[in-house]
DNA sequence: TTGATAATTTAGTAAACGATAAACAATCAA
DNA sequence: TTGATTGTTTATCGTTTACTAAATTATCAA
């Protein structure tokens, strides 16, 4: 419970990254790449969680110095939401991405599970998810990141059970099917795994607990041994 | 990232709690309740998690200026690790207490699930688990309470695996049943649980989860509708 | 009453935290 | 070349962190 005075300074604050009409970028140049920058912040992010994370671990790691990573970045949250969308984007798959593009629900379900158990042990990654791991326990004053993550993570929950609502009405699932339970069930697995993986568990171990989920699926012939 | 500076110094240093031999405690007395007093510190552990829990949030909250904390329960870590110890005392029926107790290894599973369910969501008290949602994200120099906690952790997943294994053996579960799978699958449940209650879920939500997950119990009837 | 013991009060410590002021350097538009 | 713009460098800022030294106070044993 510290976090400094976060008042926002005048100039060009976060800058807009694209450069806006026509025309070069004036004035100095940027010395790092930002992109490869933010990667580097959302790696470390992912690791160590938000507020586990020192600005002199990201500057260090970056290569830079503190005003130059407030200019490109602005302060500790804005980078840490900006680090959050480039995971995202390149790691995110689990997301609401996956489960839209899946043929059925079924197959929505079992992709976002066993890509969670990939993408949650990748050798030379950092463990679990960014989502989960990285902002459980928040100081005080962050509660815009807190909303932000809360309402990432439901997203994911809503746009499972659209899906499974989809498949209801399809046919695919009986007309019974509480989705509401099912998509809640699907995510705590979903985030019982990243937990798990930062624990140390085995993708191996993590993938027989995604069959064992997969058996909750309507229908599902219940012989034993997942 | 940070710490301070962690010296243990010479005198009595965190107390022998219980009085040896005869005779009354020498010295002045304790000004404050020492259980009551931990039972505080554990509360907010519990609802902030080991690092976003400053010394002042926790002096404050007792009434107690830091040197009496520190000569009644050592330092932040010892602390935190005595505040588990109440914790699983206490509330943390969930842990390998239910487990052996329960008659049948279904029965376990059943009242693991549905007392979290439970105690997660607990009107006055902090939502999730002290063991979960208390040491995620933790600073570089707390080893020992990260060792701690994932002992703790798999603890229960060991104590779910040998109630198991005995219910193959008595004939409850079918022989080919993959008890480490099933006991990782359903301690991920348990966790995904304490994050969703984090989250806000309703104890309605957690109880829906915890039936659905019971739907994995081989034999179990696979028809729809949690 | 005296000495030993041990907890409390008071007032700090050094280090780490997030964040910034001011001077400087590099680029563009004119 | 000049002025505007913008990022970088350097050196902090004030706050909070976990923790403690020193003096004081309250109890017990003798």
């Amino acid at each position: 419970m510290r976090e400094g005075k976060a008042t926002r300074k005048g100039p060009s604050a976060a800058v807009d990254p694209p450069v806006k009409s026509t025309g070069r970028r004036r004035g100095r140049p940027w010395s790092f790449d930002r992109a490869a920058a933010l990667e580097k912040a959302m790696l470390i992010f992912w690791r160590h969680g938000y507020e586990a994370t020192s600005l002199n671990d990201l500057t260090s790691a970056i290569g830079v110095a503190p005003p130059s990573l407030y200019a490109a970045f602005g302060d500790k949250k804005q980078l840490f939401l900006s680090a959050v969308e480039r995971y995202l984007e390149v790691y995110g798959g689990g997301g609401a991405g996956i489960i839209q593009r899946a043929p059925t629900a079924r197959d929505a379900v079992y992709e976002l599970l066993h890509g969670a158990a990939r993408g949650f042990t990748q050798p030379g990654r950092p463990r679990g998810c960014l989502l989960v791991n990285g902002a459980i326990n928040l100081p005080e004053g962050a509660d815009e990141i807190r909303d932000a993550m809360v309402a990432l993570r439901s997203k994911v929950e809503k746009s499972l059970g659209g899906k499974l609502r989809a498949g209801i009405r399809s046919g695919e699932l009986p007309r019974e099917t509480d989705a509401a339970a099912l998509a809640a069930f699907y995510l705590s697995v979903n985030h019982g795994m990243a937990l798990m993986a930062q624990d140390g568990a085995s993708r191996a171990t993590l993938l027989a607990v995604a069959d064992q989920a997969m058996r909750v699926w309507p229908g599902t012939r219940q012989a034993p041994r997942g």
